[in-house]
Order: structure tokens, then C-alpha cells, then sequence
DNA sequence: CGCCTGACTTGCGTTTTGCGTAGTCAGGGT
DNA sequence: ACCCTGACTACGCAAAACGCAAGTCAGGCG
């Protein structure tokens, strides 16, 4: 699958497009693999601070320092919850914004179930019917999108403002 | 969207699964920025390394060794080529892997698109029609996989040997 | 034959990411 | 009143990622 550039796109520097480009924010977050397995575990329902230490093999700080920025970027929120007969206790629970982030995390495991050698154990079921999950790529209009069906298009500012 | 771990998997600490997880090993090559300008790049097109450096806005020392890996990863292939009345050069082409890896852009752009605010004036449409592509995600028995019907399974270790 | 250009490499400094270990702190149980 | 535990914070350090600047090298042009 390619992505095609319309007009002046192909010929323009896109280093000036920077935060034009939706990849590139959404990539500042999956750019450390920290938020990446932090993000996982949560998906999995993982929400007590320890667990996440103990489920990423990530250090205590690291983790810590992690939470706080997927907090402070809308991923996630940290709410107070009391077990019964325990104290008060914090959990991180996944926003909207968070659970939006599965497909990607679904595109990555697809992609590493294809094209990494190495025998990965765990597989993404469809819990209905027990078959593999996959990511397909369609447009709004339900059409299945082929190999080159792709454009960039840019979007007029005034649209852009309202959208 | 959630994903549900069953049986002895819940409990389970991840660390031990490492790279049984095709998660973890994919995200080994999304965990640099680099390398996702660089395949969004390749994605559009961008074949010659110099249009990687402008393009990219990364210096040539990074470009040139992300682009190494890249080849060694098996995302890419550098092979020489020749304009006409010009001297051989060499172009950095995405391999079937490589390919296969647009999902996960078109995932992060559909994040991105929908999450953070600030008004990213490029969006990815559908060729044939021009709606917003978006990611579905889907079982390989084409039911539309909701938001609580992912199952993470563990296979078995015959038939992980043969997949 | 010398120059230019595209495609790199080399060297160096900075920042970010992550590990390891230790210390803190608040709330409940005993 | 004291201890425990979960949830952190606070060093110090190593490795990786990235930027800046300069140098190299091969092929073609004039």
C-alpha cells in the first residue's frame, strides 16, 4: 500500500508541513517504547501502578514519569477507588482517547504477526468467533481501500478550523 | 476498545511473554521518531536519500544509519538505478514488509486526526471517492470487531512452530 | 584535470530514555 | 504507637537517539 501526494505536496518540503502531518503528532507518543507497553498493558485492563511495573518490566521512575505525561496528553486518567476494606487507592483508566489508541496497537500486532520470524505465542482473537483480528483500511464511504487507493490531500484552513 | 487476556494469561506477568508479544516486537522499529518519518516518507514515494534528509528534516548521519537498518530489517531495499544522462544512483524502496507497514501509519493519522487538537491540515482519503480513510478492525471471518471482542489467546507451541 | 554533486561517513556534544538502588510518605491494620 | 504496603520520588549512571559540522569518495561535466 502507497500513499499518494496531490499537487504541490509531492514537490514540497514536508519539514515544514511538521505538525500539519497527523502521523507525526500522534507518533510523538509511540516514539518511546515506555508509553507504547504502558498503553498495551492499560488495553489489557491493567490499572494499578504496580501492575504496570511488574507486567512492562519497566523501573519504577520510568513508569511513574510515563503515567504522568499519558495523563497530562488525555490518554488516560488517574481516579481515586477504594477495594473493600482497603484504603483509598489510585487507578489509570484508559479516556476515549486512550481506547482509540487499540487499532494501533492491533496494526502493530498484525504487522509483527506477519513479518517477524520469531514464533510470537499470542494471538488477537475476534472473542465472537475466535478468528484472528485484523486492521483493514476502508473509507468513510465503507469502500475496502486497495494498494494505491491512498491520497494526501490538504485540507482547506477554513475547514480545517472547524473540523 | 479493550483487549481481554484469557485463561492463565491474566495473571501472568508480561515480562516472561517479552518477545512472545508481536506487539513488543514491532514496536521495537516504531520506538524511534526516525523511523516513522522515514517509512511515512518511503510511503509517499520518496525514494532517494537526499529527498529522506530534506523531507524528513533529519541530518544525514541519522537518515543514513535508520535507513541501514531499515535495508537489515527487511522493510526496505536499496538498489541501484539509473535516470536517463545521469549516473547510477541508488533508490530505497519499501519491500513487501515495508508495504505492509502503511497500516500503522493510517492508523496513527486517523489518531491524530481525531485526538489532538491543533489543526493538521493533511488528510489521508480514499482515491476512488475522497471520504477520510479510516482503520477498521475486523476478524478474518469479516465480522466487524466491536469494542469489548478482542480475545488475547495463547497458541499452542505445534502450531506456532508451523504459522 | 579539476570541479561539482549526490551520497554518504566521522567526530563530537546534547538530550532522552531507561536501569538500579534507595528513600519517602500516607493510610490502615494490630 | 508502630509497622506494613502500595505508590511513588530522587539520585546516579549507561546507552541510545538526534543534531551540527566537516570530511570523504566516486562519477560525470567542462
Amino acid at each position: 500500500m502507497t500513499l499518494q501526494m496531490t499537487g504541490r505536496l509531492a514537490a514540497e518540503d514536508r519539514t515544514e508541513l511538521g505538525d500539519l502531518c497527523p502521523i507525526e503528532r500522534a507518533s510523538e507518543l509511540v516514539a518511546r517504547r515506555s508509553t507504547v507497553l504502558l498503553l498495551r498493558e492499560a488495553s489489557y485492563g491493567t490499572a494499578r501502578f504496580d501492575d504496570f511495573v511488574r507486567r512492562t518490566g519497566l523501573t519504577e521512575s520510568v513508569t511513574a514519569a510515563q503515567l504522568r505525561t499519558l495523563v497530562t496528553e488525555g490518554l488516560m486518567v488517574k481516579q481515586p477507588y477504594r477495594e473493600p476494606a482497603q484504603r483509598q487507592r489510585f487507578e489509570y483508566v484508559l479516556t476515549e482517547a486512550g481506547h482509540d489508541f487499540v487499532p494501533i496497537l492491533l496494526a502493530l500486532a498484525s504487522w509483527g504477526d506477519r513479518h517477524r520470524p520469531r514464533p510470537h505465542r499470542l494471538r488477537m482473537v475476534h472473542a465472537g468467533c475466535g478468528a484472528a483480528v485484523e486492521v483493514e483500511v476502508r473509507c468513510a464511504n465503507g469502500h475496502v481501500v486497495g494498494d494505491d487507493d491512498v491520497t494526501v490531500a490538504l485540507r482547506s484552513r477554513q475547514r480545517a478550523a472547524t473540523d
